[in-house]
DNA sequence: AAATAGGCAAACCGACCAGTCAACTAAAAG
DNA sequence: CTTTTAGTTGACTGGTCGGTTTGCCTATTT
């Protein structure tokens, strides 16, 4: 939680003097403004960026995805006890109400999460592996939420094993609505 | 956010003394519990179980509850300029690795809350309009999941509009990956 | 009328909060 | 060699934190 830990926390855990701390930094939240870059460009760099520049089918890079969080989890379980999330979601759902600009920093970077899932997404039905029906940009957003309710729920039931047995989901959420006739299964 | 409000602040806004609230709580956690209990039981007075208790179609009541989330998040923006989110979501991300007796009994909530889908969702596969094939149990999580999600962009992008558009996506959930003949999308 | 008990409020506690500041060091620049 | 500059440090600020203590006031019981 961002308001339970302070700048002196973070120093001494740091072996920084506070002092020094607020040489560099005008505030604490310009220094988590600086985090959340920093989480992001590295989540983009080792998650991202791997997966989704690889040449594996659309589909797939959602359970790539999700398998590597599930893998990330597990190990943040193991080291701290604890399944700690996603870390922008984490952020956005406790400051979103508390502070505008984190706010819009979070907004922009979901909006350039979901762009990948969307290009995905249009790849995979351009590819006719998506029903030409297929809304990519309300999809990505979707997969987005879903991924970050996982985590949620991850998070909540402190079982890192969530991720992964809730991870087909995503795959349900790119089948157009059109494309499946409920009168199939009514 | 739990870590921003102090007790002084809730005494000031509700009129009510610190002495006099530490007279009757023994502690912020313990007001948190009991807040936590008035939450989920509002909320299924209000939402679940009129909707669940109702004779509708099974994918009607997801649609129905997303609805009803939406004119919620509608209201609470128009009334705080803000949408608030799934405020037991909203205690969970942010309590669950700092607390775990309020995380125990978000998750106990979450717990109970997916046995209102999974029910439906087993009358559903009993009535034919779901696959045999349907694991209520998982099914039940991963939209709860999704509910979570959607109302975590909802706030971030302090939207309501958000709850609506992704509201489709509940329904998809439900259909059993082994229902969907992923050739003809093929 | 005396005793009792609970609702209530103000003062108070040590700890901690985000943030400031002046004194200091060390190295670069003139 | 002197001056400037960047970085370091610990003491300090006003204020708030969660929580405690004390004692008054009222209302029921005896």
């Amino acid at each position: 939680s961002y308001n339970a830990v302070g700048v002196q926390e973070l120093c001494d855990h740091s072996g920084v003097k506070k002092g020094s701390f607020y040489h560099f930094f005008p505030s604490k939240r310009d220094l988590t403004l600086e985090a959340i870059d920093t989480m992001w460009d590295k989540f983009k760099e080792q998650m991202l960026d791997p997966i989704f520049n690889s040449d594996i089918k659309a589909f797939e890079k959602f359970n790539v995805l999700m398998n590597k969080s599930y893998e990330y989890q597990s190990a943040a379980k193991e080291c701290t006890g604890c399944v700690t999330g996603c870390g922008i979601g984490n952020l956005a759902l406790e400051l979103s109400t508390q502070d505008e600009i984190i706010r819009q920093k979070i907004e922009q970077i979901f909006e350039e999460w979901a762009q990948y899932f969307e290009d995905v997404i249009v790849d995979a039905v351009n590819e006719g592996d998506l029903s030409v029906d297929t809304d990519p940009r309300s999809t990505a957003q979707a997969i987005l939420a879903y991924m970050e309710g996982v985590s949620l729920m991850g998070k909540t039931f402190n079982d890192p094993t969530m991720l992964s047995r809730l991870g087909e989901g995503m795959i349900q959420l790119c089948i157009s609505k059109k494309n499946i006739s409920l009168e199939d299964n009514m």
